[in-house]
DNA sequence: CGACTTACTGTTTTT
DNA sequence: CAGTAAGTCG
């Protein structure tokens, strides 16, 4: 150990480091790359440095810029430096990528075209503009649609590309061959909007610092040192701005792991850190491989699998701990096989006296989370999903809609989206007639409604509407300021009506809504502006709440980078759905090294248990599909694992029939006919059954029933054999009486 | 204008 | 299968 490095014998935060990270946390000036493998001590690392920054005098906190991908890991930054140097962590540029971007453009928005109160749109907003853009351009919304569309010009984004800069080869045929005069008619939209979209931030900047030398010069005498976290996540755009703002000084410190790059099909350039040597003449690069997390099997396991990737820098993990137990992996019949015995393994463990928050389920896509929602709702099983956020849900969406109109009374995406929520009867003839309206004035559609009320183009009863329509708009922007803002999206919820519009509604899951609603008036709370409050959720999209009571988390491999579990079931390894098919179809071996640096990531989420399934067949769309295992079992170390097969099913050994998708074909493990059939077959017996057991047995309102998916319920009505059922665990739903029994 | 019906289409998603 | 998006009828 070497912690007391001479300059500062002070710093407490030196002790305790190993040799690399110490290495890492002292190096303080020129260009440094750290390599750091999962669980080597990464966020430790980057707030010493920090911290470390700060103490030895080598830059002010002031002159520090710290930046991180998402909201979640500059808040934990932030908490981690702030208990190293206090208070004056405050003063240090710390954010995400977006948010320091938008910091910097609000000061600069007049240099690109915009005012300084512009909008952040989400990417909904985006598609639906495209969506705009394309039918004016009659181009077959079918045939492109316009969430590709938007991807495209996004990726563009990523990549740092304006407009003119796109060739005619790199728009393809994509759009008829239009692309590149969308993507300018797309940007000419958001000027006159007045908004920006996400990787606007970015590329607005990166457009600001090339044509004004003098601000960029003015950031330069601001911040000396710069330090990324996540950096082989980074795209071109935020490459090109990281460098921009390196400058002369050359004093970048990026924090990152090759072999955890996941993002790439969201622009990320994994380039960008192989390259880093080579960017930055006179790089320091510093491994940190001693993992601290996982056991010695678990670490093997994952490295080997990682170790086939051809395109990585290389790093060789090792842990000082025990080897502790084999990667277990078993395979099943069908999926709900497989979610039966890993619920049920859950449960053995909590019996055992095991934390359920310490145990996760890893999926490659969310719709795999169902199967074991379901079987987890069955038997009772606490868990959580984390993925559906909170401000992606259409009530959020549309309260903000509503709360963005009145504070930004130009935001014609927030205005269709509210126009006719709840239904005000005004349809696609009164709306067509706003839009007229607007484009012949010149104005917003808000403001081209309030003259549209002054005449006599609607007919009455639309034109009543929308009078009131836009006087509450004009009434509730009058409160801004005097009436605290939560008081205020109170008030426009009930007034306009959208409270009652949820009331009203029957469907299972308006009580949710209206809960969510609830939660979000009281998280508004918290801010000191609607302004503030627009801000914030327009850059951080994560409504995560911490219920930390004890339940299995349930997520995809994706949102799982970066946490740590005792234990991790990774299930659905099957040729096909991880590695996906999708990505190995578009991008081939490069999109294969990707799926296999996610398996890396899921096996190495795991402290001390790891239980890899796959199972032979599985419904997948409604359809019956036999599968093969994912050549990532094969890929994991025969030492390091305890093969625990069902039914004679090996690792290998499946008949390659089924390879050839061939399904009818009778294997040589005799299984029988085609999976199709043998499905078809084994589904009418279960529904005979169940209708046979509860034949004749009519169900009354307060009956105490039982239903296979959803567990334990009472019936709250009746309507012929459809009942209603409130399940303690799932909620409310409507069920075919043939699908519950009484017990 | 809105309720209902039919056709289609399915990853991953830090901001 | 199931959720959505467009299309049709009253």
């Amino acid at each position: 150990m070497m912690n007391d490095l001479n300059q500062n014998p002070v710093s407490p935060w030196l002790a305790g480091l190993n040799t690399s990270q110490s290495d890492a946390v002292t190096s303080l000036q020129g260009p440094l790359l750290v390599l750091s493998g999962a669980g080597t001590g990464k966020t430790r690392v980057l707030t010493s440095r920090l911290a470390e920054l700060v103490a030895s005098g080598t830059a002010k906190p002031w002159n520090i810029l710290a930046v991180t991908f998402t909201n979640k890991a500059a808040r934990e930054m932030k908490s981690r430096i702030g208990d190293m140097v206090g208070p004056m962590v405050e003063q240090v540029w710390l954010g995400t990528f977006h948010s320091l971007a938008a910091k910097m453009l609000r000061r600069h928005a007049d240099l690109v075209g915009l005012k300084s109160d512009f909008t952040i749109l989400d990417s909904d907003d985006q598609v639906r503009l495209v969506k705009q853009l394309m039918a004016a351009e009659n181009i077959d919304p079918k045939r492109w649609p316009a969430r590709m569309v938007a991807g495209v010009i996004s990726r563009w984004k990523d990549r740092g590309l304006v407009p003119e800069k796109i060739s005619l080869a790199e728009a393809g045929d994509v759009a008829n061959g239009r692309m590149q005069q969308l993507y300018k008619d797309y940007q000419a939209r958001l000027l006159t909007l007045n908004a920006v979209d996400f990787g606007d931030l970015l590329l607005h900047m990166l457009t600001i610092f090339q044509h004004h030398p003098d601000v960029l010069a003015d950031y330069h005498g601001r911040i000396t040192h710069i330090m990324v976290d996540e950096y082989q996540d980074t795209n071109v755009a935020q490459y090109l701005w990281l460098r921009l703002l390196t400058g002369q000084r050359n004093n970048l410190c990026c924090v990152g792991d090759d072999d955890q790059s996941i993002y790439g099909w969201r622009g990320a350039e994994v380039g960008n850190i192989l390259r880093f040597e080579s960017d930055f003449p006179g790089a320091k690069t510093v491994r940190l491989e001693e993992n601290y997390r996982s056991t010695g099997h678990i670490l093997a396991a994952a490295s080997t699998v990682i170790a086939r990737n051809e395109t990585r820098l290389g790093k060789t993990l090792f842990t000082s701990a025990d080897d502790g137990e084999k990667v277990r992996v078993n395979g099943y019949w069908d999926g709900a096989d497989e979610a039966r015995s890993i619920s049920s393994h859950v449960e053995s463990m909590q019996q055992n006296g095991a934390h359920l928050s310490q145990i996760a389920v890893l999926v490659r896509a969310g719709f795999q989370t169902r199967e074991f929602e379901e079987r987890f709702i069955a038997i009772g099983l606490p868990y959580r999903v984390v993925g559906a956020r909170f401000y992606e849900r259409a009530e959020i969406r549309d309260a903000i809609a509503y709360l963005r109109l009145i504070a930004q009374p130009a935001d014609d995406l927030a205005f269709e989206r509210i126009i006719n929520v709840p239904k005000r009867g005004l349809g696609t003839a009164s709306i067509q007639a706003i839009h007229i309206q607007a484009r012949a004035s010149q104005k917003p559609l808000l403001a081209a409604a309030i003259d549209l009320v002054e005449t006599e183009e609607l007919r009455p009863a639309a034109r009543t509407a929308l009078g009131r329509f836009v006087q509450d708009i004009g009434r509730w922007r009058n409160q801004i300021g005097s009436l605290h803002q939560g008081d205020l999206a109170r008030m426009v919820l009930d007034e306009s009506g959208y409270t009652t519009m949820w009331q009203m509604d029957k469907s299972p899951d308006a009580e949710g809504r209206l809960e969510n609603l609830t939660e979000l008036v009281s998280a508004m709370q918290d801010f000191d502006s609607l302004q503030g409050f627009l801000e914030h959720i327009s850059l951080v999209m994560d409504g995560d709440t911490v219920s930390e009571q004890g339940e299995v988390t349930l997520m995809t491999l994706h949102a799982a980078k970066g946490l740590e579990f005792d234990t991790v079931f990774l299930p659905g390894w099957e040729e096909g759905i991880f590695p996906s098919q999708r990505t190995m179809d578009e991008n081939g071996a490069i999109g294969l090294e990707e799926e296999r640096r996610l398996a890396y990531v899921g096996i190495t989420r795991a402290r001390k248990n790891v239980h890899i399934s796959f199972a032979s067949s599985r419904r997948v769309h409604g359809q019956w599909q036999s599968a093969i295992p994912s050549r990532f079992v094969q890929e994991l170390p025969a030492e390091n694992i305890i093969e625990d097969m069902a039914q004679g099913m090996g690792i290998g050994r499946v008949s390659p029939a089924y390879i050839s998708g061939a399904s009818d074909i009778v294997g040589q493990q005799g299984y029988g006919p085609g999976w199709r059939r043998m499905a078809n077959r084994q589904q009418q017996g279960t529904e005979n059954r169940f209708v046979a057991e509860t034949n004749g047995a009519a169900f009354i309102r307060g009956d105490r029933v039982f239903h296979q998916k959803f567990g334990m319920g009472n019936v709250v009505n009746v309507e012929g054999d459809k009942l209603e059922i409130s399940f303690d665990k799932a909620g409310h739903k409507k069920v075919v009486s043939g699908f519950v029994s009484k017990p």
